[in-house]
DNA sequence: TGACATAACAGACATATGTCTGTTATATAA
DNA sequence: TTATATAACAGACATATGTCTGTTATGTCA
């Protein structure tokens, strides 16, 4: 490989790796020289411990793809939460079987009780919820007020804040055109899917 | 080791290697044997190719710590932004020198020209932006009329949204308690920064 | 009980991969 | 020019890691 100026390809080697560990497959020694043409494993062997010393690249010790970005670090792991896109009637678990798409965050909860979903009403809008948002939930029957929380009614799935009246559930939309629904005075089966933990709206 | 029931172990090991993937560091087949305490490779390497054959895991071919989650590759990479807590005055790269935190989204930009803010004030509030979200922001000078975009004006950043009249821009807030900028007509110094593509709030 | 399927083990082999020693080439500064 | 630093190369070695063959143990079903 000709000579190239100091710094230059080491900054490309730093792209490729980057990208090669956010993509899941953490590159080889040899997987980095073949990439740029080194004839040398220790070209970019080279190269690779120097992004070490200058603290962009971490690596443990002599275990095999084991670079890491050390940004990594300070974030705490990613999570897989799949997007329903309707949730059926019914069972919420039923509607999970195959899930289709999976978006990447990072919440203090397991990941296993966490879906997503798209918000499709206008009865949030005072609360910053907007049509096409995406709400990223958590499986939970229960709730204390002021929550804003996923509920089955009937065939529908609904974003509202809960309250309480006494005993009696509310749930409240944050919007002055709609009103609230009672569950107990409509004759539709109710339940509770989730509390929404967060909110996601992708612009244009 | 005792004899688990059928599956039991599986799911089990699922789960670490899922784990360790999402942490960047996809196990070796005897990383998993050491981990279930099985006393041969091969009781590993049978989970990991029947998790293969039931679909829950990938693996290309003879490579090393090669397993991946097939959700993975459905989604888009994963990028790494930095989170400006406040944007100094002047150069934004400056600000961007030792960036403190990451946040991991997935955008169709690269992520060289992106960065996230956490909004202040109240001023973008109909456009279901509240103090406390964070938008994520792809730099740059321009915008056209209805982008929303973060400026800096003066000392300060804001969250606004584009118009022009003519050639004077304007940047108009979303809430009837506030007044739009007219950068021309302030003595401070005007700049965009960029454009918001992405809006998260953390919901309690 | 016997047939069958799966879990787990034992031990080995082939390749992938990290690491090392020594050498040559290109640029910069004294 | 010489001295120095870095880039790149050549070739090898040690270990990590994927893979294979054959065997034993545990459970299910007829």
């Amino acid at each position: 490989m000709a000579y190239t100026s100091p710094g230059e390809t080491r900054k490309q080697i730093y792209g490729f790796v980057r990208e090669q560990i956010l993509n899941g497959t953490p590159p080889t020694t040899r997987e980095v020289q073949h990439a740029f043409g080194f004839r040398a494993v220790q070209s970019a062997r080279l190269h690779l411990e120097k992004l070490v010393i200058e603290g962009k690249l971490t690596k443990p010790d002599g275990k095999s793809r084991s670079y890491l970005l050390p940004e990594f670090d300070k974030a705490s792991p990613p999570q897989l939460i799949p997007m329903l896109g309707r949730v059926q009637a019914g069972e919420l678990t039923e509607a999970m079987e195959d899930p289709p798409e999976y978006i990447m965050a990072q919440t203090r909860f397991d990941d296993s009780e966490l879906f997503a979903l798209t918000v499709e009403g206008e009865s949030m809008r005072y609360a910053g919820i907007l049509p096409g948002d995406m709400v990223i939930v958590r499986r939970q029957q229960t709730a204390i007020p002021g929550d804003i929380v996923v509920a089955l009614v009937g065939e529908e799935t609904t974003v509202k804040r809960y309250r309480e009246r006494g005993r009696r559930v509310e749930l409240h939309p944050e919007n002055d055109a709609f009103n609230p629904i009672f569950p107990a005075d409509i004759g539709e089966p109710f339940s509770l899917l989730g509390k929404v933990i967060e909110v996601r709206r992708s612009v244009e």
